[in-house]
DNA sequence: GTCTATACATCGATAGAC
DNA sequence: GTCTATCGATGTATAGAC
């Protein structure tokens, strides 16, 4: 890729994420990137095609980011903490990318799903490494039968909601959560990791 | 309020909800009322106002709802299934209001506390009434002192996360999680209220 | 209040010089 | 490959008749 295709591509992707789609301006695009309007479309040929690749690049790095939060350990509650750490430093400061996977997800829907499994695939899973994680850990009795996909709901939903209310609940809570500090992290790491070990620890 | 006047907001939140603030055209809001588009102007004034109109209503609907979730009862376990089945009730036929607030959300951030306080206060609450709630079912020793800001996070990231997602996880996780199924609403409150009930309740 | 017609700006996209 | 200039479509908003 050359020099002025990746600067066009790191340009969308700043705008896309914080405008999404359709707020997104072609010309805003071309003027963060130092560039003009025209050769956006010399490259990309419209702007439909530019935001695919923007948005493609960008559910892939999660994914695959999601991915390598999973350690290669056989204790699931080692793993639980290595994932629930992992995942929240490469989030946290990446909300903007949650707000907008989530808000564009509704009008692109199928695609997603075969980026995913593209990525499982090169890694050599051919089924979800989150839930193998967990039937392995119930098979092995290290932790109690539970539904492996209302396990990930619960544990993701606590990761990535904090992040995409986090403004909101701030004020609301007249408390101060700032994402930004590790303290506040940190300790929210410990309240998931405790809270979902509770509810699968072997009696 | 005018019939039209109503008929006008009622379309309008549709397709903005649908579409968001950028992807809405007051053309299609004008159609989908039976009436002129110039008639949104004569009413509304501008694409903006009638936004912020839209979103008042909305966002005043989610807090409205997720007060009258909160049960009057002084038990806390008893609080804490009420909450999560009404709660649950009420965002899941409403997966596009919770994405279009979240995505909105970062656009007008302050003035939706406003809105927060302002429902607060019609109800005579001078401080978050779900914290309120933990803290007296902590002081009266129904559950182990914990952190109320980071309970009331987990609690509805394990409600809200899974509508958002949706689409997706049934998909990656080739597992049918139908939110219309009255039997996985049933199973996610089940999920939902025994994890933090396990992390809460007393020795 | 409600309509038709239209002004005015801006957007995505193209033509063509260099 | 990169630019300037511009087209055609479409969007918000207004004027003015009824």
């Amino acid at each position: 890729m050359s020099a002025t295709e990746q600067k066009i591509i790191d340009s969308a992707s700043e705008i896309f994420l914080k405008k999404g789609k359709d707020g997104a301006r072609m010309q805003e695009i071309a003027d963060h990137a130092g560039i003009n309007k025209a050769l956006l479309f010399y490259y990309f040929r419209s702007k439909d095609r530019l935001f695919e690749e923007v948005f493609k690049n960008e559910v892939k790095t999660i994914i695959t980011n999601i991915i390598d939060a999973i350690s290669e350990t056989d204790n699931f509650y080692d793993f639980l903490t290595q994932f629930v750490r992992t995942y929240l430093k490469f989030i946290t400061p990446r909300r903007t990318l949650m707000r907008f996977i989530f808000w564009e997800i509704s009008k692109t829907r199928g695609t997603i799903t075969s980026y995913f499994w593209e990525v499982f695939n090169q890694r050599g899973y051919n089924e979800n490494p989150i839930v193998s994680k967990i039937k392995h850990a119930i098979d092995s009795g290290q932790i109690r039968p539970v539904n492996p996909e209302h396990l990930i709901l619960s544990l993701l939903g606590m990761c990535i909601f904090p992040l995409m209310a986090a403004p909101l609940i701030e004020d609301i809570l007249r408390y101060k959560i700032n994402l930004d500090d590790p303290a506040f992290l940190k300790k929210r790491e410990k309240v998931i990791v405790d809270l979902i070990w509770n509810g699968v620890k072997p009696e």
